[in-house]
DNA sequence: TACAATTCCGACCCGTCAAGTAGGATATGC
DNA sequence: GCATATCCTACTTGACGGGTCGGAATTGTA
């Protein structure tokens, strides 16, 4: 899997259809001028997700998208394996002799927890609250002491 | 901060120092060819983790390179942040309406105590162990229930 | 029926940057 | 003095993320 801006555009705006998609389709012009995203980018972007069965489309006038499936059982890593490459598999160098293999591994797996445990309801239910969303979920919340509170939110791309 | 093919070969090569460096500096060519890295580009690595006072280096003849600190207190995190730039903060658009701030900031987090967790002497420990890494943490060990398990090790890259 | 709104689709541009390479200057042990 | 290293600067190359453009197809509405 892997993460750019690209996922963080397609969950933004699943989100945001989470968000106001429950009365009828939302167009693409809609979403892009509230999130900030460029149209003709999102709407490619919406190609992948439809293709991938994330949203259904309704063409035409007073057309749009809206979520396939309830926005509690669309996890954030779904939206982002739909929009990136699902990861080649190739050029994986120095197979059995990298000390590392292990630590990737575990952070990719770790990483794939936690974006599949949150969903795009709870992306859509937070809107304004200022607790940390790991803060609701079945990790332990302290075992992260925030040690970086510079670091802003960041877009993330893993490619094996 | 930043995780790719570059992080890697750092904590690789990293690794490789905590794991045969006991006796004296190794050189560069030697991990190169250990380890399956350009030896060149592996000495253009090294010259940031000199910089950045992970290692120190002996020139000359049989000169090399040494942790300058025990492996057990070199953390993968460390190692990362000195080989890839320290993140420019700039361009993180759409600040205060972006519904998924939390959600990166959140994972960014989540990450970066992973890795802060695992240090080089972990690292070299382990060495054919088929134990996972995340298994002897902080962590609770059962919360990533590894559902991905073709997923490969992966190069990670973060940008703000 | 004409028109506007919208999704659909393919092609293209462009800047950035990771990864790797080349070549020389400098220091040091034997 | 020579081999062995680190040091340092510059260059090349390919991939790709982000973005744009233009047109075809579909559908509600006046």
């Amino acid at each position: 899997m892997r993460l750019t801006t690209r996922g963080r555009y397609a969950v933004t705006a699943m989100a945001d259809l989470a968000l106001h998609g429950a009365h009828g389709p939302v167009c693409i012009g809609t979403i892009a001028a509230r999130q900030g995203i460029s149209a003709a980018y999102l709407e490619r972007l919406f190609r992948r997700l439809r293709d991938q069965g994330l949203v259904c489309s309704t063409r035409g006038a007073h057309g749009g998208y809206e979520l396939c499936r309830c926005a509690g059982e669309i996890s954030v890593a779904e939206v982002i394996a739909a929009v990136d490459e699902p990861l080649d598999a190739t050029r994986c160098p120095s197979a059995d002799n990298d000390l590392t293999r292990c630590l990737w591994a575990g952070l990719t797996r770790h990483v794939q927890a936690y974006l599949s445990a949150t969903t795009l309801a709870q992306l859509s239910a937070q809107r304004g609250g200022a607790s940390d969303l790991a803060d609701g979920r079945a990790d332990r919340p302290a075992d992260d002491p925030a040690d970086d509170p510079a670091q802003p939110a960041g877009a993330w791309s893993a490619r094996p």
